[in-house]
DNA sequence: AAAGATACATAAGATTTCTATGTATGCAAT
DNA sequence: ATTGCATACATAGAAATCTTATGTATCTTT
């Protein structure tokens, strides 16, 4: 598990980006697909996700739909139009930040006052 | 720039990483310095700085040493041996996330139902 | 003399996430 | 049958982190 302030301002991507390799997707099922992809390494709390995915909603780059199983319901999350073009934009964001953080992270000690 | 959220989680393991490049710095050399190695893509404000510097003085990882240039005060911040191992650490989580978050935000659109 | 850069610092507010709690169903084991 | 665990939603309060704004003061350049 990572120390989770490094997730932090990584959870809309993670989300968004999962919503375009399926057609849609419930939250408990996205916890559970994370935690699975990750190996364990990143788990996503429900307290953080269930405000995130109706932040989404409201942002209009998600849509819903409910469905009954049984008698317990199941909410699904589909990435709209505008959620596509989000996610590019959030991924490439994100690939820039991690090349820019790797060159800062890789600085060598000078060599001291020989 | 990038979206400032991005950057949270990460102001700890930068500043730490700079302070094991050289001997010591001052706070806003550190902002100075993180500008120009990152080409205005990262800025550290002096709001964020500070704070972290106090933090990491009493967690012990760093020292301070106060000198007067002319009648200025600045404060020169050394890293400690503790901070050096946790630098480290720091590091390497850091590079395990972006290897999760690069698998991750890599997953492909699976074919529809053909 | 004014403006901008240097250099420290803190306080209030915004944002994000975690922990805890709540409700409820379905299923498996005792 | 009932206890416990997994599934599935949700929210509220607390914690952590960062931004914006403000304050003080010196130094340098125009």
């Amino acid at each position: 598990m990572y120390s989770s302030e490094l997730i932090k301002g990584t959870l809309k991507t993670i989300v968004l980006k999962l919503l375009t390799s399926q057609e849609k997707m419930y939250g408990y099922e996205i916890t559970q697909k994370v935690k699975t992809l990750t190996g364990d390494k990143i788990q996503i709390t429900e307290g953080a996700l269930y405000p995130t995915l109706h932040a989404l909603e409201e942002e209009g780059v998600v849509t819903t739909e409910t469905v009954y199983i049984g008698k317990r319901i199941r909410k699904y999350y589909s990435i709209t139009p505008k959620g596509k073009s989000k996610v590019e934009e959030k991924v490439n964001e994100f690939s820039e930040f991690m090349e820019t953080m790797k060159f800062l992270l890789d600085i060598k000690p000078q060599t001291g006052n020989v």
